[in-house]
DNA sequence: CCTCTCCATATTGTAGGACAAATAGCAGAG
DNA sequence: CTCTGCTATTTGTCCTACAATATGGAGAGG
């Protein structure tokens, strides 16, 4: 009795269900999107009959879909204990972003040696609203940021790299470090990915290795730097 | 009734099953087995019922076993189409061993530096089987390879990068390409070995990235000239 | 008063059967 | 020979039930 009930969002909305077949995805989509949007802290218990009852299906899918989830390294699942939504400590942030540095750096450089003109037209189309000079909340930056970078490795041209780099908790640590995103941290992502896309429309893969790897080094240190939730 | 039966490995030996709650870690661990053995040859149906009865479990713990094959990458799954043992294209191989380069540099750079006297003990006791002289047939090599590796990142001390690593189908290109391990292909592989765990000991982070950098280039250019299995 | 052991409860792990839905392969019509 | 429709196989989901385990509290003992 130390919580005072979970508080889902939608207690038992009707929550229709989808197409025969989706059921399991739809609930995998629903709770990924609670998790990313804090809806679901850290830490928070997610218990089956708890889910059969919100979403109105049996533990069969259930328990597929935290499965999902577990592989996305979404939650923890520990025997007979249940599933945790994930907290990132500390070090596995630092970790995590010493591996992304590196696969992003490739993704940068992959993408600036890049030659179908069609694929870098997308690349330019899909890169625009990195242009606008208009102020970001931070939830718009981070869904500027998140296209941004899966821009640059569609552009490279490497689809096990580009799924690879989205199964990495890489939106869940924004998630996490959404808290430190002041206006003035968000102008400077900005102008630091403006670097980058110019370095890769102009072909120079060494310097969009650098300004990437310089624009993630920064985030780093400053994910790091959130000790505390 | 197109096929004479798939021909399990074990049609229904008693398999005794684990303790309670290890029932999905025993399927996966065995049907992993069979993988990477090639035991079951990539692009083999793996149909729920016909493992229900191999396994003597229900249909859950097998469904649940396939989700976290297909999350691992050894299998491929399909909705209403079932489980297929995962074949790899040669740009699926090169792709992977792209991102593999890069993240076994990092690794190779991290243990070269790493300061830890105790983990550089463990290191130089783990990988003291590339020393031997003796001839090695693909099978011993693929695990010493394995071993070495591993032995790497372990020093390198990044635990999501071990643990992604080992999770990049990486053990699953080895099987597929293990056919071109010729005697001198091993020997040269050995040789190399030595190479990469001299720049590690002696903490040149520059060198021991080099060396493993040329290491799996070298691997990757004979794993992508196998076009046919 | 504190600590430790034991038990009741909540929750997960697995079984087994049932039915709907969708794919794939085959047969027959054009 | 091609296309259409059917059928069989297989998966997706549901339901119920029970075993096994972790959790938290009650009571005994120090």
């Amino acid at each position: 009795m130390v919580e005072p009930a979970p508080a889902f969002p939608q207690p038992d909305a009707p929550e229709a269900p989808p197409a025969h077949g989706a059921t399991v995805a739809h609930i995998v989509e629903r709770l990924r999107g609670d998790i990313l949007a804090r809806r679901l802290s850290p830490g928070a218990r997610l218990v089956e009959s708890d889910l059969t009852m919100r979403f109105a299906v049996s533990r069969g899918p259930v328990r597929e879909a935290l499965r999902r989830l577990a592989a996305e390294g979404l939650i923890e699942h520990a025997p007979h204990r249940g599933a945790l939504v994930r907290r990132l400590s500390p070090r596995e942030i630092q970790e995590l972003f010493q591996i992304r540095v590196e696969l992003e750096s490739l993704g940068a450089r992959l993408a600036a040696q890049a030659d179908d003109t069609d694929l870098r037209a997308r690349f330019v189309d899909a890169i625009r609203p990195i242009f606008d000079d208009s102020q970001r909340n931070a939830c718009e930056y981070l869904a500027e940021n998140a296209a941004f970078h899966d821009a640059i490795l569609t552009l490279a041209g490497n689809r096990q790299l580009r799924d690879l780099a989205m199964r990495l908790q890489l939106p869940l640590i924004m998630a996490q470090v959404g808290e430190v995103l002041t206006p003035k941290v968000l102008e400077a992502s900005v102008r630091e990915h403006r670097a980058i896309a110019a370095a890769i429309c102009e072909r120079d893969p060494r310097a969009a290795e650098a300004a990437l790897r310089a624009h993630l080094e920064r985030a780093a240190a400053m994910a790091i730097a959130t000790p505390e939730d």
